[in-house]
DNA sequence: ATTCGTGCAAATGCTTTGCAGCCGT
DNA sequence: ACGGCTGCAAAGCATTTGCACGAAT
């Protein structure tokens, strides 16, 4: 059994995911994260980050081919703007079966929900093209 | 405007897809049409699942960081199975609000929705470990 | 004849991994 | 001191792209 001690970098990765309200990729958190400790290596990092999704920490949204990070492991809905790209929280009832689950012969244990349409801030700033 | 020719391997592919009734990442049908046109390219096979999820003739997957792809059309909802990690099409409501459309000062257009748990099949050889 | 689609191979981009040294316990 | 964690660089893998040729209209 392997133990875990604590690291300077997975601290700033996890302290920096938390802090956002967007669900960055790996290398914007990268970026981000590079802020605070300049000579960060994009390996710690994709290490760290499949650790915190392994032990539950944080969650991995994959959409589109991208993945995105989400230090809010509670269920939660979630929007991909398709202007802009970027993953933002929907407000989610809090009953678990706000989604139905339909009747299979086999266990659902969980689920995951995107919605794809135009966020807040891309909808007031209606570009027709 | 560019205008779209018929092809041999385009037809192939879209064939392959829709007589399948799981989702197979693009290796998986890759190496079935291969069957029909055996010096197809990846390449090409790329460039025809791009082209036919742009014209909205097949649907991308993504999940955990793969991408499968579905040649129904309709908006369903999915079983990504926790044990043998292949995709299935679960019973999905007709009524579009199945799933409650959250307020939102935006637009939700569409939804993707994708259970996670163990399908049908995993369920009976219920393998403990 | 025009120009789109293909096969091939090289290139790209994201992620993982091997390794030697550093750091937490 | 032991063994996990890091930076670095190389490797891996899926996908994309440039190009010359073949095929559809």
């Amino acid at each position: 059994m392997q133990q875990i001690r604590k690291s300077r970098q997975r601290d700033a990765i996890l302290q920096d995911l938390r802090a956002r309200t967007d669900h960055p990729t790996a290398m914007e958190l990268y970026l981000s994260v590079r802020k605070t400790i300049p000579n960060l290596s994009l390996g710690t990092l994709y290490r760290n980050l499949n650790g915190l999704c392994e032990s539950g920490q944080i969650i991995r949204l994959s959409v589109g081919g991208e993945e995105h990070f989400d230090a809010c492991t509670k269920r939660h809905w979630h929007l991909k703007c398709d202007r802009c790209g970027r993953f933002y929280d929907l407000p989610t009832p809090d009953d678990t079966n706000a989604v139905p689950f339909p009747a299979y012969e086999g266990e659902l244990r969980d689920y995951s929900l995107v919605f794809f349409g135009v966020c807040t801030h891309c909808a007031r700033t209606a570009v027709e093209k």
